[in-house]
DNA sequence: GCGTGTCAGTGAAACCTTTCAATAAGGCGG
DNA sequence: CCGCCTTATTGAAAGGTTTCACTGACACGC
């Protein structure tokens, strides 16, 4: 707990060490330079103190700090925990330390993280945005490097790493429809986010090609892409009569995906053969549900690990031209579409 | 990207304005104070500037920040970014920004995690620690209010918030002997870990108190708390001769539980019959496992909420005491050991 | 017409660190 | 004994913001 005195300053060492500030700054940043006496003064002046550097005034001095901060939309989904640990492996290399901010897909909350480390001038950001659209971002990538991940921009003003989600849609679907499925339902929402839409187009594309009918395709709309929003989507699908009722759901992400496959389980219907299911991402818990699940997979953590490398040179090099990385998805079949 | 210049300060705006700096910083602060069109005048100035607010100059005048910071042991364990979230939300109701920091389980990247949060004058640090009883916890909690979360300290240096990982082994090993095992498997580590180690008093409490035979715990270590730990434990307790195998396994996490369900999937066996399991903290995908699992139950969101209160007391009130606010577990009996 | 009060705007000081040119001290060769 | 070189130390300046006591200007009431 704080005292009531202010906190010590370097000029506070010096003159408890009985030299000058320069030294105490010296003893800091170049220990080389100064004796080993008067260095052991000041080190002993500074427990005594308990003195403690202010970083807000080296920052000030310095102009930039070795900060890297990545901005997700849910660190409840284990998706971007593992896109921030590629992330986190790249700044390391790097020496750089990483600040995770969770938006909560809330673009407030995110407008202030993105305000706030501009401001505190960190080395880059990286961001998966509720809209990357959003006129905020521009205006920071102006004087801050930006990098999106797992989104894209049409225009070429920000460097960017994601997967193709719309073929990500059309792999899932097309695997049902394999299957010979042929009323199959969108799970997901809301419909504010890019992977959302893109990954429904995908599903689309597939039906289409496959000359499948218009209404093939059933979208249930969520509120979001959580493990509650797919128990809720069971339940909605579970209530549509049966002669209607799709037999295969491809669902946005895994998590709705597991909270589906946990629904059914709950009213005694049974995966694959009441309705098969597909995710998106694959993460760990996907291969490790009640019935493994299909999904589509996205090559997580290489795409924070290269979405941070393109920071990096965004920040470092004067000659950097933004890029658009994209991952091809690939699906990964497992039970809940095998029978 | 950063162009060549300098970037604009609170002067060039004042001089772009024609106005002398105190205005230009009375706009930001205190825009009642200013007349419209002056306001006006240095608005445009500074988004002709492109002016940003250097935050480590505020800071460095303000004496400290309106952020929160939570060093966690891993980002991957959905128990952990529960925890978060409690903690983001006690903190936004108080208006104060989170970062997330990873330490990986690893001291090196805490201590410098740590070091640069209270460098940086953050109000307060929650903190999982590696170990709660490392020197620097003790260091920087003079200067600055640290919360220890999921773990405690037998002095009252800290406030902390936790659970009662003792009474929470001792749950799960009564509940295994209830169902008539007599030989179980504990399956955790590294025992750096309080959590793994308590949790492993608590089992060895049951055996002793059901009057089981010394050895009836077989501990079975592994190199951390992830799904792969779980699986290569799989592997181990597989290969033990029949008769000596234990019947039932309680992991110190359910991480490794689901990891252990896995590898008894994939090598035929059946869960519970060829083998019950015990996890612990019950994270979501408990009971969406393949089998759903029984855990014992952690208040995660709530663990992080009280913590993040804590804390804001400590920084706040000049009365405040330390306090340990224990939870108690609480067992979710699944299907993993019901047969 | 004068004192008083209000309002808008001013500019110096403070926050703490780092850097760098300058100084002091000491040693050495000539 | 002097000049020169090295090494240790110094102190002022800079970095950008906020605060606060202060100045002008203006209106109002008497």
């Amino acid at each position: 707990m704080a005292g009531g005195a202010r906190s010590a300053s370097v000029v506070d060492v010096a003159a408890e060490a009985g030299v000058s500030l320069g030294t105490v700054s010296n003893v800091l940043n170049r220990p080389e330079r100064v004796s080993d006496a008067t260095r052991l003064r000041v080190e002993k002046a500074m427990a005594r103190l308990g003195f403690v550097r202010n970083e807000s005034a080296r920052q000030l001095r310095a102009g930039q700090s070795r900060l890297l901060a990545y901005v997700m939309l849910d660190v409840a989904n284990p998706f971007f925990t593992d896109v921030a640990q590629g992330i986190d492996s790249a700044a390391a290399e790097h020496e750089l330390a990483l600040f995770l901010c969770n938006s909560a897909n809330d673009a407030g909350r995110e407008a202030a993280y993105l305000t706030h480390l501009s401001q505190q001038r960190v080395q880059g950001i990286l961001v998966t945005p509720v809209d990357p659209h959003s006129p905020l971002l521009e205006e920071i990538v102006k004087h801050t490097p930006v990098v999106i991940v797992d989104r894209t921009r049409d225009d070429k003003r920000f460097c960017s790493a994601a997967a193709d989600d719309v073929a990500g849609g059309r792999l899932a679907v097309e695997h049902l429809i394999d299957r010979g499925h042929t009323r199959i339902a969108y799970i997901g929402g809301p419909p504010s986010l890019g992977q959302v839409r893109e990954r429904h187009e995908g599903a689309l594309l597939a039906c289409r090609e496959s000359g499948l009918a218009e209404d093939a395709l059933l979208h249930i709309g969520t509120d979001g892409l959580g493990f509650a929003d797919g128990r809720e989507a069971g339940e909605r699908l579970i209530g549509i009569p049966a002669k209607r009722r799709p037999t295969a759901a491809f669902c946005a992400n895994d998590l709705v995906a597991l909270g589906l496959l946990q629904q059914m389980s709950l009213s005694g219907r049974t995966v694959p053969d009441d309705l098969a299911i597909v995710g998106f991402d694959d993460i760990d818990f996907a291969g490790a549900a009640a019935v493994p699940l299909t999904s589509v997979r996205q090559p997580r953590r290489e795409l924070g690990r290269r979405a941070a490398e393109l920071l990096l040179d965004e920040a470092s090099n004067p000659d950097h031209e933004h890029r658009q990385v994209i991952f091809t998805p690939e699906l990964v079949a497992r039970r809940s579409t095998l029978n």
